[in-house]
DNA sequence: CAACCATATCGTTAATCACCGATATAGTAT
DNA sequence: ATACTATATCGGTGATTAACGATATGGTTG
């Protein structure tokens, strides 16, 4: 349906949730992790990881205190979309920048305080 | 770089844009064609068919009075989105219906009056 | 059960956007 | 040159959106 593809490009049309999506792409984070790399409010994350739930790219699950997201990876169109962007973002230096941050972030050691 | 891929996203995030799009992988299209189908006021349309060619997605060129709009192809990736976004549309009975529209439309009638 | 924690939701604000009618533009035809 | 025509641009309006701080939620731990 027309609404579903408006949707989901309404979501990958913002420059924080594509940020969202190529750290999603390369493992799962939980939501304080996400917001370290960002320097976002908590509360602006949480709301950008609402809308990229709502157009079914991302799904969450719970680890303890915590809650993690990943990309959905079982629709064909979507698994395709997304790895046609990840793929261009590659080279993309704020996004190389993402990666390493994101690489080396960890939940424990952000909510240790 | 992320800016671009945003602007794409964003240009695609709108349902009217998307059934330009549509039309349009299936042939070229002038302004009052665009508009005669999607029945919106011609100066709205004119102001999608900017997005649209902001983000490069289309291109424009004159045919007499007319401006005819087409899918940019060159870029692999750009080919790549577009035939993947209108390979989901396919199946959409709105879509459908601007199709038939759009293969009945015809320029020289439209402005005969 | 009480305190605590990570995350979600709420209320607000400033910015962006879709839409329209009216007008400007620039090219064609008379 | 003048009139005409298809399209682009302008100005305004109501709706949506990204951002924040403050607060609510609901599960976990003491």
């Amino acid at each position: 349906m027309v609404e579903k593809i408006e949707k989901i490009n309404k979501a990958l049309g913002d420059k924080n949730r594509l940020r969202i999506i190529y750290m999603l792409s390369q493992k799962p984070m939980c939501v304080c992790e996400i917001t370290e790399v960002l320097q976002l409010s908590q509360s602006t994350v949480s709301g950008h990881l609402r809308v990229l739930k709502d157009a079914e790219l991302v799904e969450d699950s719970k680890d303890g205190l915590w809650v993690e997201y990943r990309l959905c990876q079982n629709d064909g169109f979507l698994k395709d979309l997304l790895n046609l962007i990840s793929g261009e973002l590659n080279c993309d230096p704020e996004m190389e920048k993402d990666r390493q941050l994101a690489a080396h972030v960890n939940r424990e050691t952000i909510c240790k305080k």
